[in-house]
RNA sequence: CGGGAUGUAGCGCAGCUUGGUUAGCGCGCAGCGUUCGGGACGCUGAGGUCGUGGGUUCAAAUCCCACCAUCCCGACCA
């Protein structure tokens, strides 16, 4: 491709709308423009990688059997009523209507479509498994759209979903996806962790989650360097460090403490460490409030306390308090809160002499102590680990990252087939429930990923396997006919090679190139100008590691080859079927 | 949806507090000339419903109201 002919517009400036390395460098090096909130159009360039990552994971998926299909962006209300989620799934779905006043759907996700098709179709075991996938566009009419494609509106995803006549067929397609996905990471030159992904409603699923290291992720993870344990911060077991010293019990006191309802201030005005105190926080399931004690220096994890509760819960809210004026907020604690069940945090069962909210206005109780001042209905694991907290598997201290998620795999069981009454013939003549699987990749986020985790102050580095182009060669003196032949030379020399290279032809100054090519994150670079007209040699710089070497011109596609293929050994690339 | 902020040329911004002639600057764009290995220089030029609607006023980019859009912080997710 010669630059001086494609469509692709950089810019100088960073625009005003970006914050993110991904979002500004995918406007500034010209992939993506935007549309509206959430939504982009890609340009040539973005197109390009787009189609990089999405040939990975088609081999990837084909590989292990799955077959493509594509589904349609809109979907008829009726399959929607069939699972119960045309009104389940709320105002993320966008919803639309046709000239016959039908309802419509832009799909959100494509469960209820593919597992009504394979239904329709599939009516013995003999023809199970089956594993479909799709790549297409979802739509979710986000809350809030933001950091350019990492968080869109409209976005791509693979989405695979497989029918199995049981859990243990299942799980065969859920190992090979487990690997499947990990490759496709790594032939993106990603540093990922894979976390376990527990699903706290409906127990006994098995989830995992593919996560992209990189600081401005969303996700936060804990990971072992012992053991290799990794978790979703919010889920993650850990064994607590602080195991209290002995004392004897003192006598619980009430102690007035007006105007005081933090733990900080509690803490200060105490003259106590936080950890010393007990905080009670309240959550909620419809009208259903549910006390959680934990200790006043730790967070509630909302996620386990789901879990623990088998429910779906929030932290409570004001209208819900209005019916429980025996709750004083800011000196909630174990007493006298009725019918409230009480929850506690293991951590406390060995705690002493705690500071503790007395259910009363303007007062704590200290020297409190479980078991004679204040009962328990439960205990359970509910909190977050922090800093110093060790691994409840190796005892290694945890470390703290962030991360993107972008892949999703999901044992879903008959969750789907049930609903909406998928069945197929069993060896037995009886009729099963399919045991489904689904498995989630979100491209055009992954795109965003590779940029967030892969460049510096001057632009993208793009991974080989997934740069738009492998080589650009900067013809600096377009109007010197021997550079100029040179480098149409060269140009043709990569393209019989098979290399896809951008040759910038541009009518512009040496430095536009340079800093051009820097921005776009192409793996190669090759300088024609005046070393090739003084000695015949085509300087080359890459782009990674900034590492430049000199070379003829007939020996330098060989080198770059050579590099690429080490880099590529290096990941142990087996080509799936392609097509 | 709650909290914060912004909307002026393709992009990045100033002007608004204290209303007053043809609304500015930088980059980019077009033409000519000089330049040409890290975003050159000179000259000329094109390009604006000042987010939209309403109001106040002799007069509104500027003051007031409403709405819309966009971004950032929270609950959701690939």
């Amino acid at each position: 491709m010669r630059y001086s002919e494609y469509f692709l517009p950089t810019t100088r400036e960073i625009p005003a709308d970006a914050e993110l390395a991904s979002h500004i460098y995918c406007l500034r090096a010209g992939l993506i423009r935007k549309v509206a909130s959430g939504i982009y159009i890609f340009l040539p360039l973005g197109m390009k990688v787009l189609q990089k990552i999405e040939t990975i994971i088609r081999q990837e998926m084909n590989a292990k059997g799955a077959q493509e299909v594509l589904m349609p962006v809109l979907q008829p209300k009726e399959l929607w009523e069939k699972s119960g989620r045309w009104t389940e799934y709320g105002p993320e779905m966008m919803r639309l209507r046709d000239r016959h006043e039908r309802d419509f759907c832009l799909g959100p996700t494509h469960e209820e479509l593919i597992t009504s098709t394979v239904d329709a179709e599939i009516f013995s075991y003999k023809k199970l498994p089956l594993h479909l996938y799709q790549i297409q566009v979802k739509f979710r009419d986000e809350i809030r759209p933001r950091f350019g494609l990492l968080r869109g509106r409209e976005f791509i995803m693979k989405d695979g979903y497989c029918f199995c006549r049981n859990q243990k067929e299942l799980e065969v397609i859920y190992q090979q996806m487990y690997e499947a996905y990990a490759r496709v990471l790594e032939r993106c030159g990603l540093d990922y962790a894979v976390v376990e992904a527990e699903s706290g409603i409906i127990g006994g699923e098995v989830s995992h989650e593919f996560v992209v290291l990189a600081d401005a992720g969303e996700s936060e993870l804990v990971l072992c360097p012992g053991c290799g344990y990794a978790s979703n911060a919010e889920l993650a077991h850990f064994s607590w460090t602080t195991i209290p010293d002995r004392e004897d019990m003192k006598e619980a006191a009430l102690v007035e403490t007006a105007g005081i309802k933090t733990i900080e201030a509690l803490a200060h005005y105490l003259s106590v460490e936080p950890k010393k105190t007990i905080k009670t926080m309240l959550v909620q399931e419809g009208k259903n409030i549910f006390a959680i004690l934990i200790r006043g220096d730790r967070e509630l994890s909302l996620a386990k306390s789901a879990r623990h509760l088998r429910r779906s819960i929030g932290l409570v809210e004001q209208d819900t308090l209005n019916a429980h004026p025996e709750i004083r907020m800011g000196y909630v604690g174990p007493f006298g809160l009725n019918a409230i069940p009480i929850l506690a945090d293991l951590e406390l069962k060995e705690s002493q002499n705690m500071v503790i909210g007395a259910n009363r206005d303007n007062f704590h109780m200290v020297n409190a102590n479980v078991g004679r001042d204040f009962q328990v209905d439960e205990w359970g694991d509910f909190t977050y680990p922090v800093w110093g907290d060790k691994c409840s598997k190796c005892a290694n201290e945890l470390e703290f990252k962030r991360g993107i998620e972008v892949g999703h795999i999901f044992q879903l069981g008959t969750k789907y087939s049930k609903s909406l009454g998928a069945t197929f013939i069993d060896e037995d003549g009886q009729s099963q429930n399919f045991v489904m699987g689904c498995f989630g990749i979100g491209v055009t986020r992954l795109l965003a990923s590779i940029i967030e985790q892969k460049h510096d102050e001057r632009g993208i580095i793009w991974p080989v396997s997934v740069a738009p182009f492998q080589v650009i060669i900067l013809l600096l003196n377009p109007t010197n006919n021997r550079q100029r032949e040179a480098a149409e030379h060269l140009y043709e020399i990569f393209q019989k090679h098979g290399l896809e290279v951008l040759l910038d032809d541009r009518d512009e100054r040496a430095g536009v190139k340079f800093t051009d090519a820097e921005l776009l994150g192409i793996p190669f670079i090759c300088l024609i100008g005046n070393k090739l007209e003084r000695e015949g040699l085509v300087e080359v710089k890459i782009r990674e590691s900034g590492d430049s070497f000199e070379l003829p011109l007939e020996g330098v596609v060989f080198r770059i080859q050579e590099i690429m293929g080490n880099q590529e050994r290096g990941i142990q690339v087996d080509k799936g079927d392609t097509f």
